[in-house]
DNA sequence: ATACGATCTGTAGTTACTACAGATGCAAGA
DNA sequence: TCTTGCATCTGTAGTAACTACAGATCGTAT
């Protein structure tokens, strides 16, 4: 995986529309070290190989995942190691599965309450406001 | 409501302890303007009155509700505007609550996709990964 | 007066981006 | 070759919502 293979090279713009991640994100996931700095032209742009775009790929994939930038730190490190299990990747993302539903049922209260505090305020033209009364505790 | 009601004054640790929110939070609050600037002590301690502390519990309540500061700032512009009617508060609260509703599906959604990840990941022992190869698209 | 916890202001950091500004690269067309 | 115009570079700073110091001062009890 160390091996570059002699492919083609995009330029940030394309790996950007190929894997839809913003040019200045690329840049970001590069400058934190989430992704490699990748080869140079003479000129000093910046030339990705497929391997590059593979791992971007990765990291659109389990940030559309909701893992944080941490955490694919982590899953990466797994990949690159070689000796990791697929145990320790199950386990990591066992873990944000339940961060996840914990966030679902979080939200799935929140929207409880305000559904209960929208049906209370009926038709609007009251000024004393049941939703603002029930911010302020009374 | 602008006026000062002659009830004890609020240190900001105390008002933290009553609401619940943390100290640096409420000096944060009052400098980007959520919340009034309260009275000094001659030595330039805050002293907050009953009034901030109900409108800091306002605040509290409403970022447990998933409200961002500046959708809370847009209801205490309503509440303090006292023109204006609970339909706009409650076209607020609807927008919100189809925001967080929005939220919750996508939540779900990556839930779904986690647990199917998970469940053809089962004994944990094989270096190849189906989690890692789901995340590289394989 | 001293000691100690509370509080102040100002600055900077967290997370995950996003948006310039001024300078340079690069490719196509004249 | 020169020009033009879009792409790209680096560095800096901003967004949202906090959070965490550091050094100085306040306030109260002993």
């Amino acid at each position: 995986m160390n091996v570059k293979q002699s492919s083609r090279a995009y330029g940030i713009g394309e790996l950007s529309r190929e894997t839809g991640v913003n040019i200045e994100t690329i840049r970001y996931y590069e400058r934190i070290g989430i992704t490699p700095k990748p080869d140079r032209s003479a000129g000093g742009n910046r030339q990705y190989s497929m391997d590059d775009l593979k791992r971007l790929s990765f990291v659109k994939r389990a940030r559309g995942l909701g893992f944080s930038l941490g955490e694919i730190r982590g899953l990466f490190g797994m990949v690159d190691d070689q000796s990791s299990t697929c145990k320790q990747v199950h386990d990591l993302t066992m873990t944000h599965l339940h961060v996840v539903r914990d966030k679902i049922n979080a939200l799935q209260e929140m929207e409880r309450a305000l559904s209960d505090m929208v049906a209370q305020c009926g038709q609007g033209n009251v000024p004393d406001c049941p939703i603002i009364d029930a911010m302020f505790g009374i």
